[in-house]
DNA sequence: GCGACAG
DNA sequence: ATCTTGTCGC
């Protein structure tokens, strides 16, 4: 199936022109950037694209620092915090202890996009298609999905299991990545990369690796998939994103007051599983026990493996 | 030091 | 998720 045109909000772009709209003698924080983009969960990944920012000059990251005043780190984790320190000095930034007062010196009047807004905004009307019932057709096929990264390049991949054979066909694909991990965020990475591989048919169920509606918005990046693509879907994760074991029932994951997911699996195999789409708990629950119990014929894991494969066998 | 948020 | 050494647990 044809990806879906996304259209989406350039993350590097933004910090990077946030970034150059700090004045001199004036700092920001990194969670003050991922605010004017929409988001202060997106304050790790606004550090990351800075420790490899290409133009210092242009694009002055020694005015972005932790929202405790300290300076951290200058172009790159564990470099130059001695520099970083200077040129703010020079710039006139008062220091003590190797910290900033922000609230002298803070700055965050931003004009950029709120991509991350718009993409929450997004999520949430999607989240209004999300199927929580069984509307399936009669099964014959269960996939699972997985991708695996090298630099910017994605190797997805999607095992489908016949139900009636038992045998399995394996489906890769290669795509660059437009989109940076964020919490929250994952379907806007993932889900141009899972969508090429995906035929439409209302007899393959679909497991995908990460949530379904056990998510903030209720649209993990196994719903945001389902709904997109009309597809039957499964969100199976190896670790919860939101939501909380039920003390009375460790079996049952709960999420602002209602259950919202189930545990299958024990250990390192545990999985967590919510609806993704056109299928109801208890079946989403039943179909992860029935075709993930054994490890060798898994979707999931034979998925997970034939990604990691294509990703290992691209880097020579 | 605490808390920690899929992949 | 990826990178990556030595270390911990079954």
């Amino acid at each position: 199936m044809k990806a879906p045109e996304i259209e989406l909000p350039d993350i590097e772009w933004l910090v990077f022109q946030a970034t150059s709209q700090v004045p001199r003698g004036k700092v920001t924080t990194y969670g003050d950037i991922a605010k004017a983009m929409g988001d202060v969960s997106a304050s790790r990944v606004v550090g990351s694209i800075l420790a490899r920012n290409p133009r210092p000059i242009e694009v002055p990251c020694h005015r972005v620092v932790y929202g405790t005043g300290e300076v951290g780190w200058y172009c790159g984790l564990g470099k130059g915090t001695d520099t970083k320190q200077r040129l703010l000095q020079e710039e006139g930034v008062p220091m003590s202890d190797g910290k900033v007062d922000l609230a002298k010196v803070g700055f965050s009047d931003f004009h950029i996009d709120p991509g991350l807004r718009n993409l929450r905004e997004r999520q949430e009307r999607l989240s209004h298609q999300v199927v929580e019932r069984d509307r399936l057709g009669r099964l014959r096929k269960v996939a699972g999905l997985d991708v695996a990264y090298r630099g910017d390049q994605a190797f997805s991949a999607m095992a489908v299991l016949d139900i009636e054979t038992g045998s399995v066909d394996i489906r890769l694909d290669r795509s660059q990545v437009k989109f940076p991990y964020i919490p929250s965020y994952l379907s806007f990475r993932e889900l141009a990369s899972l969508a090429p591989l995906v035929s439409s048919s209302s007899e393959t169920l679909f497991l995908v690796d990460g949530q379904g509606v056990l998510h903030p918005r209720g649209l993990g990046i196994a719903s945001h998939m389902g709904v997109v693509l009309d597809v039957p879907t499964i969100g199976a994760a190896k670790s919860l994103l939101v939501g909380d074991i039920d003390p009375a029932d460790p079996g049952s994951i709960r999420y602002k007051g209602v259950e919202r997911g189930r545990v299958v699996g024990e250990g390192r195999r545990k999985l967590y599983v919510s609806i993704g789409h056109r299928v109801s708990l208890d079946t989403a629950e039943e179909m992860v026990r029935r075709y993930c119990s054994d490890a060798d014929q898994s979707p999931l894991i034979l998925a997970h493996r034939a990604a990691e494969r294509a990703r290992r066998e691209a880097g020579d």
